[in-house]
RNA sequence: CGGGCUGUAGCGCAGCUUGGCAGCGCGCCUGCUUUGGGAGCAGGAGGUCGCCGGUUCAAAUCCGGCCAGCCCGACCA
């Protein structure tokens, strides 16, 4: 490609509507462009890397007896309907009518059509399968954001393993995990695999692949003694033991005026330390009103809730439904004496005694709590999040939290969606057998976004060789006949031999070339002036460590060939 | 869904308080000079000021409604 003839409108300034580090550099360097919230062109240069994604994606999911097929986006809702997820999905599916009025569904995913294919199964002996598509996927998502980080609408490679038990599935399901680790590392990123909450998806264990950065939505706990990882919605901690004095044979109400929160409690004459405190929150699980209890000084995250309650309908009860079950506002809540309602308390009050907490009455709390003893019914959860520098739950060495963006995610499904469509084979024992369903995924324009947010640096983005839009660029220092005519042929020869070249023939001077070559973040620079051609030279610059070297003419393609060939295939 | 911010030329922005010719920088076009790190000079093109309505002799500017985009949060009492 000559730049010259090529659409690649880069920007000099940062868009005002991008925050994200990989939105401003893919909208600055000319590879995509909004269309609406959670909507993206690809330019020619966004082509071309997304297409690079999907081929190492393509590559290692068939090196593990991926066969790819391509299912339609456009789907019957009573497909939908039959597992249950037009109504478990409700919030992010969108759909469309046709002429004559029948509802169809826009796919954010596609088990219920694997699994619609995968009725023609019909033995054991026909398994293990492995299925996958690379295709659009549309997602009424509440809040994209962060360019091609969260959209309504992209592009993900989605595999699914059909077999006749969980040992199959185990055996496939450690073949995705190799393979994503694989992929991710030839895409030019460190990935973190961790232990995630299932969400939407259902099932029971599920592996999200991470890659820090700022820009991402997920919280994630890591141990770089031994390796422990979970996402913060899953992961644990182990905490010191607390010992408490045996306190009064019963609880003690005393006015607490003005007292609202854990802090001001923990402030007030004859109050209590956080950690001595219970925390009391009203939820709506279900519609059915539970108290949820922790210590004064831990966290609840939902997920944890919804996972532990098996519900997906989670909320924080109103205030007026709050006086109406309580008789007292926030502020004042406890789980003392209270009955006819499902109480969850987390782990870390077992066993604690003479704590302080709320007593159901505006303005009073009361102290001298036996967790055991004085709260009736107790179901006992994981609730809390765990925070930065506690002890690991594996080694004991203090965990970090960071954020990090979710590359992949990997789920073993189990039998739920092929026993609501009707997918099994007969078994060896000749009976019919549910097929037993994994689903992985990986989002390909996310994963183009997250390789920029993991390599760049202040002049724009570095891409791995293995993705770039082009493996070298040859620029044209000086436009007069013998430099372009230089230039061209050393083009031309790269070409002949198998590199992915961009000839920069634009009349414009070399400064902007070269800013434009580093912003869209090409591996390889050959530049090509009058000045090194009179000694027969040539400079080939590196993107990633600014290194250039004078490279006699004869000898471009032999370097260049070393040099990117052997970052090809990734590690 | 709640809160905050923002919509003026392809991009980045000023003008709005106090109503009165729609501006600046970059980019773009033409010419000349220049050419190893975002050139200089001269000339030029380009705008339903997000949309609808209202007030007014007059609205980018004031008032009302709507739409769109970005950020934060998803009610931790």
């Amino acid at each position: 490609m000559r730049w010259s003839q090529a659409h690649i409108p880069t920007l000099r300034d940062d868009p005002s509507d991008a925050e994200a580090i990989s939105h401003r550099l893919l909208v600055r360097g000319g590879f995509i462009r909004q269309l609406m919230a959670g909507s993206y062109s690809m330019l020619p240069l966004g082509v071309r890397v997304r297409a690079k994604v999907m081929g190492i994606i393509r590559d290692e999911i068939d090196a593990i007896g991926g066969q790819e097929f391509l299912l339609p986006e456009l789907h019957p809702r009573d497909i939908w309907e039959r597992t249950g997820r037009t109504e478990t999905m409700a919030d992010i599916l969108l759909t469309v009518q046709d002429h004559r009025g029948t509802e169809l569904v826009l796919g954010p995913t596609h088990e219920e059509i694997f699994t619609t294919v995968a009725t023609e199964l019909t033995s054991y002996r026909q398994l293990p399968q492995l299925w996958y598509h690379i295709q659009t996927k549309f997602r009424d998502e509440p809040r994209p954001r962060s360019g091609l980080l969260r959209v309504k609408e992209f592009t993900m490679k989605d595999s699914y393993t059909f077999d006749v038990d969980e040992a199959g599935l185990d055996q496939q399901f450690d073949n995705h995990y190799d393979a994503y680790r694989r992929i991710f590392s030839r895409l030019g990123m460190e990935s973190i695999a961790v232990k995630a909450s299932s969400g939407a998806m259902g099932g029971k264990e599920s592996v999200e692949s991470m890659v820090a950065s700022p820009a991402g939505e997920d919280d994630v706990a890591h141990c770089s003694n031994c390796g422990y990882a979970a996402n913060v919605e899953k992961a644990t901690s182990r905490l010191d033991p607390i010992d408490d004095d045996e306190g009064p044979t019963s609880p003690v109400q005393f006015a607490t005026p003005g007292v609202k929160t854990i802090r001001d409690l923990v402030e007030f004459d004859g109050g209590a330390d956080a950690n001595r405190q219970i925390k009391t929150l009203v939820y709506i699980v279900s519609e059915l009103p539970v108290l949820v209890i922790l210590r004064g000084d831990h966290d609840l995250i939902e997920q944890k809730l919804m996972d532990g309650t098996g519900s997906i309908d989670v909320r924080p009860a109103h205030g007026d439904e709050i006086r109406d079950l309580l008789g007292a506002d926030a502020g004042s809540l406890g789980a003392v004496g209270v009955s006819g309602m499902r109480i969850v308390a987390d782990h870390a009050l077992a066993g604690r005694k003479n704590m302080t907490t709320g007593a159901n009455v505006d303005g009073h709390h009361i102290r001298g709590v036996d967790v055991e003893r004085d709260i009736d019914g107790i179901e006992w959860l994981d609730l809390r999040i765990v925070k930065s520098g506690e002890p690991c739950p594996e080694c004991g060495e203090p965990l970090a939290v960071f954020r990090a963006i979710e590359v992949g995610h990997i789920f073993k499904l189990g039998t739920v969606h092929a026993a609501a469509l009707g997918a099994s084979v007969v078994g060896a024992a000749g009976k019919e057998v549910t097929l037993v369903m994994g689903s992985y995924g990986i989002g390909v324009e996310r994963n183009m976004a997250a390789c920029v947010e993991a390599n760049h640096d202040d002049r724009g983005i570095v891409w791995p060789v293995s993705i770039a839009p082009y493996e070298v660029v040859v620029t044209v220092v000086k436009m007069d006949d013998d430099t372009l005519r230089a230039a061209a042929d050393i083009y031309e020869s790269l070409i002949a031999s198998g590199l992915d070249v961009i000839l920069d023939d634009r009349d414009a001077r070399p400064g902007v070339k070269f800013t434009d070559a580093e912003l869209i973040g090409i591996p390889y620079r050959v530049t090509v002036g009058p000045r090194g051609l009179a000694e027969g030279v040539v400079e080939v610059a590196e993107r990633r460590t600014s290194e250039a070297i004078d490279v006699p003419v004869a000898d471009v393609i032999s370097h260049l060939m070393d040099s990117v060939v052997s970052q090809r295939p990734g590690i």
